[in-house]
DNA sequence: TTTTAAAAGATAGTAATACTATCATAAATA
DNA sequence: TATTTATGATAGTATTACTATCTTTTAAAA
């Protein structure tokens, strides 16, 4: 049996389904592999249209422009983690074996996912990682917020947050320790390849080590009351 | 008696030293009042040049490019911040106690300087939450460091790191606890403005609890062996 | 004080980016 | 077969991100 992982997204992200079509697929397909490539700053609809082997105008079909583009797959990025969490954490009771798988699948590269056959997840990851608070360290967040385009973010720190007072239900601060767990988990993994200085991991891909360090940092202050 | 604070700033950054002269000055001041106000990515040195009313060429001739400008104020912020740090925390010997002065000191909305004539630090704080870690998180990243451009930010990092070692040589991750700290500090304060849901502040600029969050976080981790 | 060098102003120009518009054609659907 | 829908091809505009050149002003050295 092959299943297809369908993640429904925000119709405001977007003028035309991306996935309804061979190019818009494609565009987001290549999206990926150029933005993964060259960095987000140097990614333009032109260069999109010449790797697809379309003009510009039809990427303008489909999105508004890049920042748009790039919140929609950042955007499904998260959905797709909310699937593989609740997939792979099924049947968990224990809270804290929950919260340390949380973790670590955080902090590991993903692989790439044969049930999604046009977004290559490892990429993805990557890119997660490096332009993934880009999507919203803008003016416009109050605006793209009232769209809801962060909402699988949220639904996935909402996710995270819940899994935390499972853990201790007096634990204060659920939600800010669920986003610096998400967050940190990609800005150690980035300083560890780039600016190694700044980790204590060294700079020999040690997720590993990340991991250890989140959930030192996580268990610390969420058992810290009676467990 | 009146004291000028001068920051030594890394020659590569620029192609004119901006604080040599008048324009160049100008130059920095406006960059982070136009910055702050319609953010980075609507900044242009066009608008900047008509703003403090010289020409676009003119601008060009103190810095190659916007990434680089970005670069140097906020390079200038963290060597700011780790004079404060350093004067406000002199004297100070618990390091539990300076720990959680330096906490507090990042987490605070800065009072505008009057020693730094042209900077407007209140200003360059709300730059350094929404576009700080744009300085680094680009392609260009590697080459940058050779350059030490991220100097002053490691710097910061590191005196942090020793602060917590000096609170508990024994633990393990100063330096990832450090960036952790400097990073949440600002990333809570843009959830908190921006994204509330994301934390459990509330949207009524509580810096208090941003403080009250990381110091349990900070604290729970560093004290667990013995204290 | 004069000379001369450095900085700033004024203007022009180019390549690339970020779009919008139009018209023709191919493919899918009614 | 008619007709909608998606794509392709082409053109054009405003803005951005620069580089170049020449003149005038300012400031420092002789």
């Amino acid at each position: 049996m092959k299943l297809q992982l369908q993640i429904k997204m925000n119709e405001d992200l977007f003028l035309r389904n991306p996935e309804h079509t061979v190019l818009g697929r494609n565009i987001i397909k290549h999206s990926i592999l150029l933005i993964a490539q060259n960095g987000f700053e140097a990614f333009t609809f032109k260069k999109l249209a010449e790797d697809i082997g379309t003009t510009e105008a039809g990427i303008y079909r489909y999105f508004e422009n890049k920042h748009l583009l790039l919140i929609y797959i950042i955007a499904w990025y998260w959905g797709w983690l909310e699937f593989q969490i609740s997939f792979q954490t099924n049947n968990i009771t224990n809270p804290v074996v929950k919260l340390k798988k949380v973790i670590k699948l955080l902090a590991t590269t993903v692989e790439d996912d044969a049930t999604t056959s046009y977004v290559n997840e490892s990429l993805l990851y990557q890119i997660v990682i490096s332009e993934g608070s880009k999507a919203y360290l803008t003016k416009q967040v109050g605006e793209d917020n009232k769209h809801q385009f962060f909402k699988p973010y949220k639904d996935l720190c909402a996710v995270v947050g819940d899994i935390i007072l499972d853990c201790n239900p007096k634990y204060k601060y659920p939600k800010s320790l669920a986003t610096t767990i998400i967050e940190m988990a990609h800005f150690q993994n980035f300083f560890m390849n780039n600016l190694p200085s700044l980790t204590d991991f060294g700079k020999n891909k040690t997720e590993s080590k990340i991991i250890l360090f989140l959930n030192e940092l996580v268990f610390s202050s969420v058992k810290k009351a009676k467990w």
